[in-house]
DNA sequence: GTTGGTGCAAAGGATTTGCAAGGTG
DNA sequence: CACCTTGCAAATCCTTTGCACCAAC
């Protein structure tokens, strides 16, 4: 499950595709990252540690890798951010006045998948949109 | 709750603001939506029947109809999209194969939001961001 | 050596901002 | 006639694309 880069090389390779340093270098800051990220914010450090890797190729390789399978994007308040599909799990909730981000656990999720399952036939994925509102201390 | 011209010339002139032909239309654009729109869309939509009418002006407008409440917005894949304020209580959900877009019903959204209210005390807002999945024919 | 990848520069598209002119109350 | 609003143009931001050069296997 969780995946190593001898595994995301070979995944690549199968593919004829290649592993450059650019390439480690982004898998690398998504995976310190714990969590999500966004694209600029993987320029920015990518840049700090290899200067020189061009914000295009970033972009191109976080479509690459998505397409791949090794990361998949969702969407919080300020935009699109990454992960690694591994920890695709969590369900981000956000608060909108304090800015907290909590997460529902995965039986959570569940359940409330089921609910609309049940309702719609819909297999939501909730990991890909955020859920904003209050948290409870700013609910009450 | 109904929003009409009549309450919301008496909210912005409450606040010293004004009613001009442009935000007319825009706030006409949005209505007649019945449901979301860009706001890209608003701008060419209003351009449409009133030339001259600036895309910076659209925004402007859009931002102090937020805060004065009559507008909302909320993301769906393809970006940001407004609503009134009436409507908010539209859960999307979008198909990410076909891209059909259902709604929950109000009911249902507030099983989803008691359910996670239990857990975390956290208030969601199940509006403000789009649930993607795969609808009853997509996931068969 | 092939073929895929990268950097660079330019193009796009969406949204924001400064400012002077214009319109509303 | 104040003061809010608009249009215009320019400036940002983020992301994409074309292309020649470079590098991985």
């Amino acid at each position: 499950m969780e995946a190593s880069y001898a595994d995301l090389m070979d995944e690549l390779r199968s593919r004829g595709l290649r592993m450059t340093p650019q390439r480690r270098a982004i898998v690398s800051e998504v995976m310190r990252a714990k969590g999500h990220i966004s694209p600029t914010a993987i320029a920015r450090k990518v840049q700090g540690d290899m200067p020189g890797v061009n914000a295009s190729t970033v972009y191109r390789t976080l479509t690459l890798l998505e397409s791949v399978g090794v990361l998949q994007h969702s969407h919080v308040e300020t935009g699109a951010e990454y992960h690694r599909t591994d920890e695709a799990h969590h369900v981000h909730l956000t608060c909108r006045n304090c800015g907290q981000d909590d997460e529902l656990s995965l039986e959570e999720a569940r359940k409330l998948q089921g609910l609309i399952r049940r309702h719609h036939g819909f297999v939501a994925d909730l990991t890909h949109f955020a859920i904003t509102g209050l948290c409870s201390d700013c609910a009450a």
